[in-house]
DNA sequence: CCCGTCAATGCGTTAA
DNA sequence: TTAACGCATTGACGGG
C-alpha cells in the first residue's frame, strides 16, 4: 500500500474533461440523484467544496418523501469519465491512503466516502469475481462424469449465476482511451 | 412488472 | 476511540 501523495500528473486532463462534460451536459444523468448519507456532514465536504461537487446534494435539498413519510434513500450514478478514472486507479493500487483518497475525490469532484465506498465495493466485487472463477474450474473438473456430477455440476452454475452480479462497464464508451480492463 | 446493477447502509471486526 | 475494513443487504433506477 503506497503511502506517498503523488503527484497530480493526470489532474490537469481530467478537469479539462470533466469541465467539458458538466457544460456539454454529459452529466444529465445526475441530477436526479441525490446524496444523503449522514456521514457526509458529519466530516466531509467543507462549505468551500460544496458548489463544486454536484454528487453531495442533501437529503434535505432534493429528497422526496415515500407515501409513509419517510425520506426516500438515493443513489448517485458516477459519470462514465468517475468511473473510468475509479478503475484506472483501482487497476493498479487496491487500497488508497488518505492523501491519495481526497486527492482522487477532489480530481473526480466526488466526496472521499464516495471514493472509500467505491474502492471497498470494488474489493467485494473482484472478490466475489474470484470466487465464481474458481467455481467456474470447479465445473470443468467434474466434466466426464457420471449423472450424479452433472447434478453437482449445476448447483454450482446455479452459484455461480446466484453470485456473480457484477457486470464490466462498457468498453465501447471509451474507444480512444487505452484502458486494459484487465479484471474481466 | 420483473430483474440486474450498483451506490449506499448496517454491522461486526481489526489496527493504530 | 476512531477510522477503515469485509461482507451482506437495501433501495433507486433503468432495461427488457
Amino acid at each position: 500500500m503506497s503511502e506517498t501523495l503523488k503527484p497530480r500528473t493526470t489532474s490537469f486532463l481530467i478537469e479539462d474533461i470533466l469541465s467539458i462534460t458538466e457544460s456539454t451536459g454529459f452529466n444529465s444523468k445526475q441530477p436526479k440523484t441525490g446524496m444523503c448519507p449522514a456521514q457526509w456532514e458529519k466530516s466531509e465536504s467543507g462549505p468551500e467544496q460544496l458548489g463544486a461537487q454536484e454528487n453531495e446534494m442533501s437529503f434535505g435539498e432534493r429528497g422526496s418523501f415515500t407515501t409513509s413519510g419517510k425520506q426516500k434513500r438515493s443513489r448517485a450514478a458516477f459519470t462514465h469519465l468517475q468511473v473510468l478514472e475509479l478503475e484506472k486507479k483501482f487497476n493498479h493500487q487496491k487500497y488508497l491512503s488518505a492523501p491519495e483518497r481526497a486527492h482522487l475525490a477532489g480530481t473526480l469532484r466526488l466526496t472521499e466516502t464516495q471514493v472509500k465506498i467505491w474502492f471497498q465495493n470494488r474489493r467485494y466485487k473482484t472478490k466475489r469475481k474470484q470466487q465464481t472463477n474458481e467455481l467456474c474450474k470447479d465445473i470443468y473438473k467434474s466434466e466426464g462424469l457420471g449423472l450424479e456430477n452433472e447434478f453437482v455440476r449445476a448447483s454450482i452454475l446455479a452459484t455461480f449465476y446466484k453470485t456473480h452480479t457484477y457486470r464490466a462497464p462498457n468498453l465501447c464508451d471509451f474507444p480512444r482511451l487505452h484502458w486494459t480492463p484487465t479484471l474481466w
